[in-house]
RNA sequence: GGCGGUGUAGCCAAGUGGUAAGGCAAGGGACUGCAAAUCCCUGAUCCAGCGGUUCGAAUCCGCUCGCCGCCUCCA
């Protein structure tokens, strides 16, 4: 498959360097409040591609995503608030973890926390500071930007032409202003740890350079992100695990586009954000993977209700045809009939074109496309296939199940009822045919009605009424 | 000032040299006791604008316009 790689700036064929194993690590979360709809965009797009790599690729993955919990806006809500920094950080990490599986995202391979690591940073910076790439002052540990070979070569930036101090206040301690911080010395009632260079805490960027190799090994593979961290933040991972060593980095580094609220980029001060789990709220988790997967990842993209609705009802119309053909072939055995088999059959071109745009740099619109195009398809042959042929639609769910698999969509059940509920059903369906032959059309509506108040639809279809629980 | 993204039918959105996918919404028809669902038909002579390269461009080049992001801790 091919994936941009915003080191080069190309589209690369990409493959596991070693043992048909991925070694992925995407920056994670700052566990200082919740995830906003923007912090879930790479969330899905990345745990969606993880899980593309596994089921069709069989490769193994081994995902990390790292949790920080020492920042300071940590520093900043404990201050606001009076909780400890590691109760607020407690709080948000199982908030983000819930919100994972709200979304039906896999767990990561590994989701290190950052102060579970502040020994191997201080080593690290240790190691930078005596092979002359950092520098000391009253505390505070720097990187010296000048010494790293190419640096801005990421993010495409030569620092004599970038405006310093355009957002921030050059600091007088540091030799450049781009030098950046690797340990900050503690305030009183700040959480610190020791250090050769006095009590403090571990800069942001090094975190990642740690638990990376910590955690994947020789298996730097992908690097994940929003394109608002290419620079600084992984610029300077480059620049710390460079100069550090002469083992090479990530090769592959990815990056989604951002999300935008009402044209614009989302601020807590324009109050123009949402929490990720307000939207679960509204709409169902499918709902939202299709919304986010439905434009390709590393555009911009604008966030809307509108956008939210017709997401759901493209969900809706995959989800009628699956939970119908489910419905009608609940107890049906048998092998499909001739005509079946040709359309069988013709389910592997379906397949074969959603590789093709998923291996064509994760093109999940072009796979969504696809998948839509699958259930045209089999509802033309819902329309015309008869008896036994009608057994091959069962082939056709199943494709659906699996070409959904790794967007998050279509995995779930759509029954759900127990056998005794289902018994029931069985015989008021029978009951209410035999009302309908009478044209006692009043009792049978009144059956319909009554169970659509109870959340089961009865549609009647040439092969039958099937019946249909919704989901809650 | 530097770096980068983006502008495709009413809305969302693929397509990056060979003559415009898909979804949502809308209208008409078929089917149906009625519902629901489904099927068929109807859409951009055109891809922000202007100019250029080419046998041929939404796709390449130039200019202009609009919107957006990054330029020290924000996914």
């Amino acid at each position: 498959m091919q994936l941009y790689n915003t080191l080069t700036k190309r589209v690369q064929p990409f493959e596991p360097q070693q043992d048909r194993t991925v070694g992925m690590y995407v920056c994670g979360p700052t566990v200082y409040d919740h995830l906003h709809i923007g912090n879930v965009r790479p969330v899905l797009v990345f745990g969606a591609l993880r899980r593309y790599l596994e089921r069709f690729k069989n490769w193994r993955v081994l995902y990390v995503q790292n949790v920080t919990d020492v920042d300071d806006r940590l520093i900043k809500r404990s201050a606001e608030t009076g909780e400890s920094v590691a109760a607020i950080a407690e709080k948000y990490t199982r908030a983000y973890f819930d919100l994972l599986q709200a979304l039906r995202v896999d767990r990561p391979t590994a989701s290190p926390l950052a102060t579970d690591h502040v020994r191997e940073m201080v080593d690290f910076i240790a190691l930078l500071v005596q092979r002359g790439h950092a520098y000391v002052r009253d505390g505070d540990v720097y990187f010296r930007v000048e010494s790293a070979k190419d640096y801005g070569s990421l993010s495409g930036r030569r620092l004599s032409e970038q405006e310093a101090g355009s957002r921030v206040e050059i600091s007088e301690a540091k030799e450049d202003p781009f030098d950046f911080t690797l340990w900050k010395a503690a305030k009183s009632g700040e959480p610190s740890w020791p250090s050769p260079w006095g009590d403090g805490r571990p800069g942001w960027h090094t975190e990642c350079v740690i638990m990376s190799r910590k955690y994947l090994g020789s298996h730097l593979d992908i690097h994940a992100g929003g394109n608002d961290l290419v620079f600084p933040h992984h610029e300077n991972e480059i620049a710390q695990a460079t100069a550090a060593s002469d083992e090479p980095f990530f090769r592959f580094w990815l990056h989604n586009g951002m999300l935008h609220f009402g044209g614009e980029e989302m601020h807590k001060s324009l109050g123009n954000f949402r929490y990720a789990y307000q939207i679960l709220e509204v709409y169902d988790a499918e709902t939202v993977s299709y919304f986010y997967l439905s434009r390709h990842y590393r555009k911009p993209l604008d966030f809307s209700d509108e956008g939210l609705r017709a997401a759901q009802a493209a969900v809706a119309r995959v989800r009628r045809l699956i939970g119908d053909v489910e419905a009608e072939l609940r107890n049906r055995h048998g092998n499909a009939g001739s005509d079946g088999g040709a359309f069988s059959a013709s389910l592997q071109g379906f397949r074969a074109r959603y590789v093709a745009a998923m291996d064509d740099d994760f093109n999940t619109v072009d796979a969504v496309a696809v998948i839509q195009d699958l259930v045209s398809e089999t509802n033309r042959f819902r329309e015309t296939a008869t008896g036994e042929d009608r057994l091959a639609l069962r082939d056709a769910v199943l494709l659906l199940r699996e070409l959904g698999g790794p967007l998050g969509l279509f995995e779930s059940g759509t029954s759900g009822a127990s056998s005794i509920e289902a018994g029931l059903l069985d015989l008021l369906v029978d009951l209410r045919r035999e009302l309908r032959a009478r044209k006692a059309f009043d009792l049978s509506d009144r059956v319909r009605d009554q169970l659509a108040e109870l959340g089961v639809d009865l549609k009647d279809t040439e092969q039958g009424t099937i019946w249909s629980r919704r989901a809650s």
